[in-house]
DNA sequence: GGCTTCCGATACACCGGTGTATCGGATACG
DNA sequence: CGTATCCGATACACCGGTGTATCGGAAGCC
């Protein structure tokens, strides 16, 4: 029922249990995508019968969403720590670099997060949750580039440091979408670098190589 | 079978109930995803029976992928259209402006199409097609802009028209991204305008509002 | 170590969708 | 209008996955 209200005691071994059904429903659901996965499926691969499945999760929804709940707050974290690196002020490429490099990592995880993608938008409700979301990581981004100014001016079409962040949001997305098609990672790398010195520069060049 | 080689008579029902078909397959795909769909759905939706469904598709995958490829080329060529509008000078604002009003027009279309993302995705042949379908559409962009040099200089860190075209794609993804989850597509629009102005543009504002 | 609690494996009944084979009625053609 | 052809509806056998109920054994606690 997983209910978390009125548990006795906490049990290791179910932990595990839960930790490894999500490991291996992550491997299944990156190589077939989410709703051609069957239960028996995920619990093959994690080497578990149904039984373990049921005591776990109501449904294989449920599993997916805590899934991605739980790769999207640990990529969410690798982020924010990339954009704190550096001091007060913002070496606009190397922070880029840097994020970049967690962003565009994982091609697995890019699919199954679109996968959730047209699957939140198909449910308002979880479409909200993954909306906070991103506003919290554009949030994140639009502190940084206001505590940036100084180095360098952002466009005027774009407004304020919030359209910045909007803007970054989007030039990720866009090139996520070329990348789950054409796998090659180190292109998509290079070319999102040009995209957002194209957006977040005046055009003078003053922060490109 | 979906052998066209050898067919005697050409048979006007069965293009009607095709049609039929593929249009009721939209519906149920835009509103379910592919892959929580099954052949019985499509069926009742386009009161026909299975019987109907074998006749012309072998099976679901292929019915999906036929009416991708419908869509699509519908799409493309309203774009080649949009863009051919006006004389061999090209006029930003105005161009961008006919091209998001078709290419954020229906949000079920790219529901539909992000599914079919996240499908060509997981099938290299598959994903070399949509890659090819993508690669002519740049094509068309590119040409338009190298045509219009005159009239705006693009920002040198974008490179050749090939370069900004792809910028263009990916603004475009990107700010699909975002709309399939807020729905908001005026928005979308317009939000897309801003940033296709920042892309196309020196920032010095030449061709902004 | 003995006891209690809990977890996950096994077994079973069930259902929805699949694919095929067959047949009756619609359709094109002379 | 008759007839050959084709299309799609119906019927049937089948399978894979689902969810539940039950039970044996592991994990925690004394």
């Amino acid at each position: 029922m997983t209910v978390e209200g009125a548990q006795t005691r906490v049990t290791r071994r179910r932990l595990r249990t839960r930790a490894n059904l999500l490991d291996a429903a992550f491997a299944v659901f990156a190589a077939k995508g989410f709703g051609r996965v069957s239960i028996e499926e995920v619990c093959e691969a994690a080497g578990y019968s149904r039984g373990a499945f049921y005591s776990n999760f109501a449904t294989l929804d449920e599993l997916f969403f805590a899934l991605c709940r739980q790769r999207a707050e640990l990529i969410a974290d690798q982020v924010a720590e990339a954009l704190g690196l550096d001091g007060p002020d913002l070496d606009v490429p190397a922070a880029v670099d840097r994020v970049t490099e967690v962003l565009l990592l994982d091609l697995d995880w890019l699919l199954v997060k679109t996968d959730f993608l047209v699957h939140a938008a198909r449910r308002p409700d979880v479409a909200r949750t993954l909306l906070e979301h991103r506003a919290r990581l554009r949030g994140a981004i639009a502190d940084r580039l206001a505590r940036a100014r100084g180095r360098a001016a952002l466009p005027a079409v774009l407004g304020d440091p919030g359209g910045a962040a909007h803007a970054v949001v989007a030039a990720y997305d866009g090139v996520t979408t070329q990348l789950l098609l054409d796998k090659d990672v180190e292109g998509a790398r290079a070319w999102l670098g040009q995209l957002l010195t194209a957006l977040l520069t005046d055009g003078s060049g003053n922060t490109a190589p």
